[in-house]
DNA sequence: TGCGACATGTAAAAAGTTACATGATTAG
DNA sequence: CTAATCATGTAACTTTTTACATGTCGCA
């Protein structure tokens, strides 16, 4: 539902095309705002065109035939009203978060693709935060007292991953620790669980025909 | 496509029922994991056990039948080269942010409904941190070396969060800053936009007939 | 002349949510 | 006895993505 509201909000800077908007996704709102795509833009352009919030009218910019986008007064009021309504508590798809709880699951031993991992995470987290560091001086970008407080929210939030990034590194180069907590002693036994899958035991039916010098 | 991993990771831990793959999510997976519905998790554990990843026997616990899921060994080889794979740089949909960051467009006046979406913020986080410091004592959730270190940055993440709420919210009680940056005047353009749809000027064939004075 | 950026869209598929439908057990 | 929790599912709907389809302009 809040891609009609970031589309709402993007026009009320400045009215703009379909691709416009598109291409603000990409970069000003990176890592911050989630993407969008064509396939949904132009189609709620036109959705959002039919409730009244938004209106067209044709623009030539150097020969070519634009689509511009403007708000219509319900549209400045929609924007209005959902800013007054309390947003509802982040959701994150973090993978890397994902994949480190459970880890000991599926690849007990292997410490190096971990640090991998985390290395690769380290970089973009680099480049996003030299980003968002030289985006108040571009010499572009418009920024109020309010986005800057944004920017700064992510910049600390990138400092303090980075940070963490570069301690957990030295953690896993290190020995592998015991389990923090497993009063069930679910990890060992999930390991035990995870070897008879994926090494059956041979079921003998005569003993004496199948004895450990069997397996070679 | 990642639920299908969740699922995977959460049965590996221990077998389980849908049932318990739901809640699972709800508090293990608090802030760090998205959520998940039984809509959506009873079908993909269908669709699973079509794929050949899990199976399921019933078991019976105090007179209920249970469709408890394991992994088969070809669910252990996914979930096994799953965490090899590079893992996708985390998407977040953060609504305050993106509030934020287009506050002066909607509501360049009110500064306390912002300092409220703020303070709400800051419980909910304050809620969340509470819960992740006493996560690895609660005697009952088990949690590898890896996992502590993601309950680590959750941990970090949520601290740096809250001091800068604290910085924000001091500043949003304060004086109006003027904007960090905006080399074309889109802000005070935008503003002009918007009074121009909110009051439309009235257009007067006879101007004697309207004067500054008729305004009130 | 051909490539990359600009520009607008559609159609099918995928993914996930909400609401509905059902029923057992347990704690107060 | 009744509400909460445990337990399993379906159907309709919404949202979003992917892939396709088309075409212009400027530049090297």
């Amino acid at each position: 539902m809040t891609i009609e509201h970031s589309i709402l909000g993007v026009i009320a800077s400045r009215p703009c095309t379909g691709y416009d908007i598109k291409t603000e996704f990409e970069h000003e709102g990176a890592g911050m705002v989630w993407g969008v795509s064509f396939g949904s833009v132009y189609p709620k352009l036109k959705s959002m065109e039919e409730q009244g919030l938004i209106q067209n009218y044709r623009t030539e910019t150097k020969g070519r035939m634009k689509k511009m986008y403007e708000l219509t007064p319900k549209g400045w009021e929609a924007l209005h009203k959902w800013l007054g309504e309390l947003p509802s508590y982040p959701s994150i798809k973090d993978e890397l978060l994902l994949k480190l709880s459970m880890w000991d699951r599926g690849r007990p031993e292997d410490r190096q693709t971990l640090i991998y991992h985390m290395k690769n995470r380290k970089e973009q987290s680099q480049e996003l935060l030299d980003y968002y560091l030289q985006w108040p001086q571009n010499g572009h970008s418009s920024i109020s007292e309010f986005g800057m407080l944004g920017i700064q929210y992510v910049q600390e939030r990138l400092e303090t991953e980075l940070r963490w990034i570069e301690k957990a590194i030295l953690q896993l180069e290190g020995e592998p620790q015991p389990p923090v907590q497993d009063p069930y002693d679910l990890i060992p036994k999930q390991q035990e669980r995870r070897n008879l899958a994926i090494n059956p035991p041979v079921i003998t039916v005569h003993p004496e025909s199948s004895t450990d010098e069997d397996r070679v």
